[in-house]
DNA sequence: GCCTTGTTGTAAACTAGCCGACAATTCCAT
DNA sequence: ATGGAATTGTCGGCTAGTTTACAACAAGGC
């Protein structure tokens, strides 16, 4: 049973598909799942043996803490995101951790060394993981060049249309996102002080642009942002 | 800094380092050498099939064209670097072109086709590629996170240190460039405007930090940096 | 309910660094 | 060597956005 359903997790991701029963069998020797709800923080990336990680369910951030004690958002994990060791590379260094933005976090991970096997054995599947890679590292490339050529309005807006494109409901223009972010977070995200954020918020629903709580976001018309 | 260093390793090509010797020839059916000189323009990304370009000699730079008929220099190439499609996805929307810095410059490259073949067939080949993409990846993060958080005056001394490490030709604490850069050049790599850089220079020059003009840099005391 | 803690709202002072404008210098080709 | 083009030097004005500081508000625990 349990088995089973690790198999169906990773089944689920893109990257696993060409893999068969017991190929995931095999990596799914995992150390298992790991629950957790909002606020909680989950893994010290340093902390302990080198792992992948697949979300499974809720939403969470890595933050990372630079010399000065300083706080920054280095990435949003939203369900089915791999996190973790992505290089296959195990960096000490960095002085990273993972805190659940929602309740009902499910995470399931894998040692860096018996994924690396895997590979090793899936060529067609490490060409694969490494197409996957570049992606993530065109998506990275694309939103820094925004972050240093655009202003804090457009990055903001950018932000809010991505947001909206993955995670929100939308009906016909309108778009209902479940905000579990704070004014803060998002003002990390797209590097700018949290007043620039709250200013510009309450500036786009003087406009009738959308309708801001801590709860949710809906966006009126997702087509004029 | 570690990190640093095992890029530097990698691009000695400790990438092709397993690979038989027919194996590299294979591969090297290559369309052959293209060679150029100083401000020729040698390839635009999508204009032909895709490849992987390795640069055997010389220095050139990768510079994207916006909307707005913008120019940012994405990257600079050094002597035994990869460039061109390494995350081995084309992607045809991407308006970039190289441009030689220097006379004497040597490229090859492989079709991007012959390089996924060869990877299918080298599962430890593929992983280290991985690992490889992966640690460019990382090394693009950090610089962004350093285009982010940190002032003009702060980037331009960390451009500098890292030129100074990866192609400086040290004696005791002095270090001596050869400057293939315009001021206008390092302003659009550490995104600021040539103004602040010309200033800058000029403020370290009086400090006694360099001594800088257009054919080379000396910095006097790296450790000072 | 009430209190604590985290979040959001607002305003004024301040500043890094961009931009435009132009001068001075250096380089290179003919 | 000479003229034109590219590069470098310098100066204020200007503005987006940071910082500081404090008030108002919401939410969840007891």
């Amino acid at each position: 049973m349990y088995e089973e359903l690790k198999y169906w997790y990773l089944r689920d991701h893109k990257l696993f598909w060409t893999l068969s029963m017991s190929q995931i069998r095999q990596l799914c020797i995992i150390t298992g799942f790991k629950k957790a709800k909002k606020g909680e923080i989950i893994y010290f990336s340093s902390s302990d043996v080198p792992r992948v990680f697949l979300l499974k369910k809720g939403n969470i951030k890595i933050v990372a803490v630079d010399e000065d004690g300083n706080e920054t958002i280095k990435d949003i994990i939203q369900k089915g995101d791999l996190f973790g060791e992505l290089t296959l590379e195990n960096d000490v260094n960095s002085n990273e951790y993972a805190k659940a933005l929602t309740d009902d976090i499910i995470i399931c991970s894998f040692l860096l060394s018996d994924f690396e096997n895997l590979l090793l054995h899936n060529p067609s599947l490490a060409l694969s993981y490494t197409k996957f890679v570049g992606l993530k590292m065109k998506r990275i490339k694309n939103n820094y060049a925004n972050l240093i050529s655009k202003d804090a309005k457009t990055r903001l807006y950018q932000f809010l249309k991505d947001w909206a494109d993955r995670e929100g409901k939308r009906t016909e223009n309108r778009v209902v996102l479940e905000n579990y972010l704070t004014q803060n977070d998002m003002a990390q995200i797209i590097c700018t002080s949290r007043q620039t954020v709250t200013q510009l918020l309450n500036e786009m629903e003087i406009k009738g642009l959308l309708y801001y709580n801590r709860k949710e976001i809906i966006i009126e018309d997702i087509t004029k942002l």
